[in-house]
RNA sequence: GGGCGAUUAGCUCAGUUGGUAGAGCAGCGCAUUUACACUGCGAAGGUCAGAGGUUCGAAUCCUCUAUUGCCCACCA
């Protein structure tokens, strides 16, 4: 009679299995879709969105992680072809802004102190350390990517990639150089996207000005100075008088200036006095009704939030200085009507916390309305967005968030992708003269000077999903895992991300990025406040994960979290699940004890096998339920199974069954095989006790549980 | 201003196509030479936010209201 291990009989010890288990996976080469044995079925694909090089793992990266293993494991096992591909991001803004950071404190130094190559240096350096300290991070978590496909934004064939879209967007006459309104961030002096900003209410006042005949609204007196132009609403009877056009000279800040009457449908008749003026160099709404009536424009301010020369007196202030000067000046002038209170949201940079400024610059753009041929087809980029997802052949789960989509899609302007700042990728374009050259490296005669911007991070994170598989080369990989099945991330950055990927993968490709967007809620701490430093409720999920074990903490990620709601995560809840794996233990513990003298598979006897039966529904629904990724569902039906049916019924009447030799055989057998299913079937859930459990129950010829057949 | 969610037991949440309301945690009672006190069994706890409608039947579908959260736009 065989014996009971003796590794059995002590209790389950996550912490210390864990690591064993990880480097044995990994040395067995099976993260790599290449080796793995007996692939049945077709290839299955998930690249993981990037991490920051910067960070460190938070619960957002644990959700992640615990969704995508658990789809790939299952996949694995299903026999699929399966590719879990990694990499890390290197956040532009946010990776330069911790290096200046830091040289500032350790050196006093700033980035012109230290130049343009220095600096790339001491971020790559930092960068290349900073992401060896996540992607182990990920290792404990028990992801199962593989580490042979690891890729970074910014290395060498990711610029390739980048440079070779660049030139064919602009060879399709997609991305042009333009003066456009811009968001100047001037802390972090440089543009952002329309995405990066974000908006905080402040509380500030509203001045009514006369001007002329007329009393306007303003919230920003700093800017005025050049106001020429007067717009009202055209049905407006209170100015009917006036004719679009009419010129008049009006007392202003600086003396009298020849105002122009604008009539147009956009002013608003209820706000203010209905009239108001505009300064198109430093108002998105200003330029446009610039650009519709071809009028003048006027720099007030600078890069640096200082007021220009046309301020006279005010040149060189700071706009938050200028303001209470300019009023003073006007109330003495008898131009100030009143003052209200008033409340407003401010754009700021997301980054940097700088309050944007409106600028007009010379800018790279994309537009996404231009009409190109595409693939014998005439279409925008706008067009090819809408289609991806209108035709199903990019689904959004939860499928609300497809409506969202569209409505920021169909609003959507044209990206300003140049940024000036220094660690990016490099705009592919070179001067000389009037000259440009758009290509892969410098023209080889002397006296061309490469454009000093650098690009969006999101250009090369939104040509991700092929750029990582070889793109723009012609690779086995590239034709084997794209599209991919799978993007799986936070609802927040469906817009900064998913969005520009479609745009990408279906300009570049004519296909889409992945078949499916899966979105997953925030997580949130228990009382569903957002988890954050400054409130000091973050729940480290390195701490969780030593403490109770990362199976457990993966269940507590996965279990009650639905696609597209927000997860709220007590330290109980991961407790729970330690009580789960310690339950699973010591079941596996008893079974064997209680079939220790079983030789042979025995036949099952009819009540038995109406037992076995049912567990094979619940399997094939569980099936379904990851099929259709309701992971919350399928974890949690797996709990309860193996707890309150398996534990709790089947356990407790078999073992009366085996002391009492009452059909001990069938019983035995029964309990033999739903182990054996269930520790499969939980296995990407609960990677790490699943598969050492297995080195005691496997047969002979089984190999490791993650190559395993579900 | 526009859009999208949420509201179910004391707490946290499930509830997949409409068919007698579920789990975990907490609390209560009972059991114990026990695979597991990191256990088991049991009881208690809910007019499923409110009102109206569709239906043989509604937590589920429709309309309105309330509370609450998020996203988008941004108005000088």
């Amino acid at each position: 009679m065989k014996e009971l291990p003796k590794e059995l009989t002590a209790p389950y010890n996550g912490a210390a299995t864990e690591k064993t288990i990880y480097d044995m996976w990994e040395e067995s080469g099976y993260f790599n879709p290449d080796n793995l044995p007996h692939v049945t079925k077709d290839p299955y694909t998930i690249i993981l969105p990037p991490p920051n090089v910067t960070g460190t793992l938070h619960t957002g990266h644990a959700i992640m992680l615990a969704i995508q293993d658990t789809l790939i494991r299952y996949k694995r096992m299903q026999g699929h072809k399966t590719l879990w591909l990694p990499g890390t991001d290197h956040a532009a803004i946010a990776t330069q802004s911790v290096v200046e950071k830091k040289i500032q404190k350790e050196e006093g130094k700033t980035r012109h102190d230290i130049g343009r190559e220095e600096l790339l240096r001491r971020i790559n350096e930092f960068a290349l350390d900073s992401q060896l300290i996540i992607l182990s991070q990920f290792r404990s978590m028990g992801a199962s990517l593989d580490w042979s496909r690891l890729a970074f934004t910014i290395d060498d064939k990711r610029n390739l990639a980048v440079k070779t879209m660049f030139k064919k967007m602009y060879d399709d006459g997609l991305i042009y150089r333009g003066s456009r309104i811009v968001n100047w961030d001037p802390k972090g002096q440089t543009t952002i996207s329309d995405d990066e900003v974000v908006y905080v209410e402040e509380k500030t006042k509203f001045y009514y000005f006369k001007y002329g005949p007329f009393v306007i609204g303003t919230a920003r007196p700093e800017t005025k100075f050049g106001d020429k132009y007067v717009v009202m609403h055209p049905d407006d009877e209170r100015y009917k008088e006036y004719t679009h056009g009419q010129k008049l000279t009006v007392e202003w800040i600086n003396g009298p200036i020849e105002a122009t009457i604008i009539k147009d449908e956009s002013v608003d008749p209820e706000f203010g006095t209905g009239v108001m003026t505009i300064t198109p160099w430093h108002s998105v709404v200003d330029f446009e009704l610039a650009e519709k009536y071809k009028l003048d424009y006027e720099q007030i301010i600078d890069k640096y939030g200082k007021l220009l020369p046309i301020a006279e007196e005010f040149a060189g202030m700071k706009i938050k200085d200028a303001r209470d000067k300019i009023v003073e000046k006007l109330q003495a002038k008898g131009l100030v009507e009143r003052i209200e209170d008033y409340t407003h949201n401010i754009g700021t940079a997301e980054r940097t916390g700088g309050i944007v400024e409106p600028q007009i610059m010379k800018q790279w753009f994309i537009g996404v309305n231009k009409e190109f041929e595409h693939f014998g087809k005439t279409t925008t980029l706008k067009k090819l967005m809408i289609d991806a997802v209108e035709s199903k052949n990019t689904t959004i789960i939860p499928d609300r968030f497809e409506k969202v989509y569209f409505h920021w899609v169909n609003n959507l302007r044209d990206w300003c992708i140049s940024r000036q700042i220094w660690y990016g990728h490099r705009i592919p374009v070179w001067y000389k003269g009037d000259e440009m050259h758009i290509g892969m490296e410098s023209p080889a005669e002397d006296g061309w000077a490469q454009d000093e911007d650098t690009l969006d991070t999101w250009f090369s994170s939104g040509m991700w999903t092929f750029s990582t598989l070889g793109w723009p080369n012609d690779t086995i990989d590239l034709k084997t895992f794209h599209p991919t099945d799978v993007l799986e991330t936070g609802h927040d950055i469906l817009f900064f991300w998913i969005a520009r990927m479609i745009l990408f993968s279906t300009y570049a490709l004519n296909e889409v990025p992945f078949n499916v967007a899966y979105l997953h809620g925030l997580v949130r701490d228990k009382d569903g406040k957002k988890m954050s430093k400054s409130i000091g409720n973050v729940l480290d999920p390195r701490d969780l994960s030593v403490k109770y074990g990362t199976d457990a903490l993966r269940m507590a990620l996965m279990v009650g979290n639905g696609a597209g709601n927000d997860l709220k995560l007590g330290e109980d809840k991961v407790k729970a699940y330690k009580l789960f794996a310690n339950k699973i233990w010591n079941a596996t513990r008893f079974v064997l004890e209680r079939t220790l003298d079983q030789e042979v598979a025995a036949q099952l006897n009819e009540e038995d096998e109406s037992v076995y039966k049912t567990w094979r529904e619940k399997h094939a629904d569980i099936s379904k339920d990851i099929d259709e990724y309701r992971l919350h569902l399928a974890s949690e039906k797996l709990y309860d199974y193996f707890w309150h049916v398996f534990c709790d019924e089947i356990i407790e009447t078999r073992k009366v069954r085996i002391a009492n030799n009452d059909g001990k055989e069938s019983a035995q057998q029964l309990l033999t095989i739903l182990l054996r299913e269930q520790i499969i079937a939980i296995h990407p859930f609960m990677p790490f006790i699943t598969e050492e459990i297995w080195k005691y129950i496997k047969k002979d010829s089984d190999t490791m549980l993650m190559v395993t057949k579900w």
